[in-house]
DNA sequence: AATTTAATGCACTACAATTGCAATGCTATG
DNA sequence: CATAGCATTGCAATTGTAGTGCATTAAATT
């Protein structure tokens, strides 16, 4: 099951939400796609987005990801046409100046908008 | 009570949660604050931060804000020790680089770590 | 084979977001 | 002043996601 789940994830290429992941798969639970999907981050395969659309997203990390180590560096756009989020992995979030005393240990960007594939429609 | 609301918002210097209005007006209702914070959004009152703590916090504009004809460019701060989240007006997002075809409408920019205050504790 | 451990499925809870509808209050106009 | 129309508010209920508890099944270890 998990590795139906992986390779599932693998196909995609956007985030896909819990929901998505379960109408893929209408034989499993949404509680073991659940607790798949926690220890897959546990164990750095995939990474959680929060794409501000409410709903938990899921992507594969990639080969060389360190977002177990160090904060997820890569910024990810939500499309508010269709609705689908992507990583955008070759794009690094800017060195970011926080005032004094503060101390940055994760860093979330999110872009919205339309993207290349809504955008060309 | 919209003019309460307002009032109760200015005096914060944090973003809140719908749940912290409704405990502070314990007179009040969650759908009154729930609506009267959507038509302060939408008149460009106040803006919504999602901060990643599942919560949607409220933060009112400043004054030269111009949330509601661009996107709301400064960055939040959202502290995991005290659980709040700041607006640091000053500090503007740096300009994405997006890949061609993509348009960018909005920006969320989140940094996750210590606050100011909880760090000189 | 028996015992232990991991993985799965079902049922349920918790909470934020949201909507429908009725009741109330306010305004404008005849 | 009456009343019709609209905005605001309150209550109840619904939706949807996240998460937990427990029993059952599958797999691994001895």
């Amino acid at each position: 099951m998990r590795i139906l789940i992986f390779k599932y994830l693998a196909e995609q290429n956007v985030a896909t939400s819990l929901t998505d992941i379960e109408n893929a798969f209408d034989k499993s639970e949404r509680t073991t796609l659940y607790r798949t999907l926690k220890t897959f981050e546990e164990n750095g395969v995939v990474h959680t987005i929060d794409d501000g659309s409410g709903v938990t997203k899921y992507a594969l990390c990639e080969e060389n990801c360190r977002c177990d180590v160090e904060s997820d560096l890569h910024l990810h756009f939500h499309c508010s046409q269709c609705n689908e989020t992507v990583c955008l992995t070759n794009h690094k979030i800017p060195q970011i100046n926080l005032p004094e005393g503060y101390l940055a240990e994760d860093v979330n960007l999110v872009v919205k908008g339309i993207c290349e594939k809504c955008n060309r429609i």
